[in-house]
DNA sequence: TGTGATTTGTTCGTATGTATG
DNA sequence: TCATACATACGAACAAATCAC
């Protein structure tokens, strides 16, 4: 009978460490020199180790930066209110969101036929990056009516909460009333972004947010970082 | 005072014979020689006004096939009920499937955690390949409970479809409990399937059908053609 | 199953007219 | 007037993917 294989029981030994939260998502696990160091075996042992987590999908190792554990993807779940900040906080994670344009500007057609404005309209432009835990996660882009909320920018630069920057704007409550979903690949801007690779698959989610009364107030594209999020619908 | 180039004339002669439904969402142009024979002009000056059109999302050439005119993707509705035949008939499109693969294993973890099973009792597996107009749009794989459906084999083999054959076994209406969405690249094998190339965006679902007493009957896993494929949540 | 014809993609080269400074 | 840059248009050849037989 054989003893259990050195790289088993490290493969062992760490998997245990991952699920006891010694090693939390998106921690860099000590470089492979150091563990071999560690366990006084061969850094080729401690690979060995590594790779059969990494097969398991536990670890993802990145060339040049080092062994991490694997983020169980963010569940985002789409529903009547989509709330980004709600909705993290309920996953157990810290959002942030980065600022990376404020503007007003003319709408397009697309986005004047969402936002029921004549085209050619004023519309205010909120984009900007999502994070989770500081990780970026999706990419968004957000079109107001300019007329109806005069100043939407001052509170988004404030707030950067859609949510507080409408309510200020006298929409105490929104809904979503459509989403539409698509799978896409990264473009070379938003992989920057999203830190990502260029091709890396994307969640595009276009959708458009309604008043009480029933009057869009917001239309919303969001790219989702495939790997990183999961969106779930739950049905009612 | 300039005369609008001729690439620009060509590009909105095709784009009004494709807006007059001269030429349909799928069909073919002519051959780049073939238009520019019509016109009677160079190949590049056709291939120019071609590219303007492509930019715009109207056509889609393909090396070695052709242009043909885009396809608006396929609406997929994702709600309370989800019916292949029924979602597709509503977007106007011919539903058909192809069976892969029909047959009684013994489930995996996942699977019978997600139909309430002891993990290793035995359910039936439905592979197949879902079309559109006769254009595949997406592989599923459905797992169901072997012990409350005997017959079910049978009746997925007669009838290709979920619906009757969970019907034939007793389960008059079944609803969505949960739905998981993730952008992923499609596999080799994925990509065969689908007619698509090795790395384009797929659209993965993976949702749990339960009957009207909130038993599963059902655990699917849906992998949709990003480019293909536009999912909709409504009403939720 | 493979083989040749078809079709788009790419890269050379040539020539002309127009705007700029 | 000259030099330069750019868009337009034509021609030829080959590469690569696809399709039909």
């Amino acid at each position: 009978m054989t003893r259990t294989p050195i790289w088993k029981a490290i493969a062992d030994s760490l998997r245990h460490d991952i699920l006891n939260q010694h090693y939390n998502p998106g921690d860099k696990l000590p470089t492979e020199a150091a563990l071999a160091a560690k366990y006084g075996v061969n850094r080729h042992t401690v690979r060995h180790g590594l790779k059969a987590l990494a097969e398991e999908g536990l670890v993802h190792p990145r060339r040049g930066a080092g062994v991490f554990v694997a983020m169980t993807p963010t569940d985002y779940p789409l529903g009547r209110r989509v709330r980004f900040h709600q909705n993290l906080a309920a996953a157990g994670r810290v959002p942030a969101k980065d600022i990376l344009a404020l503007e007003t500007r003319s709408g397009n057609a697309r986005e004047c036929e969402a936002l029921a404005l004549d085209e050619g309209t004023a519309v205010h432009v909120y984009e900007g990056l999502s994070l989770a835990d500081g990780q970026p996660i999706a990419l968004f882009r957000s079109v107001f009516p300019a007329e109806r909320f005069p100043h939407l920018l001052d509170n988004l630069n404030e707030t950067r909460s859609v949510t507080e920057a409408l309510r200020r704007g006298g929409v105490a409550d929104y809904t979503r009333a459509t989403t539409r979903l698509n799978a896409k690949l990264a473009t070379a801007t938003q992989a920057l972004h999203l830190r990502l690779a260029e091709g890396d698959p994307i969640l595009r989610s276009i959708g458009t947010n309604i008043d009480a009364k029933g009057v869009p107030v917001e239309f919303g594209r969001t790219w989702f970082s495939g790997d990183r999020v999961t969106l779930t619908v739950n049905n009612l």
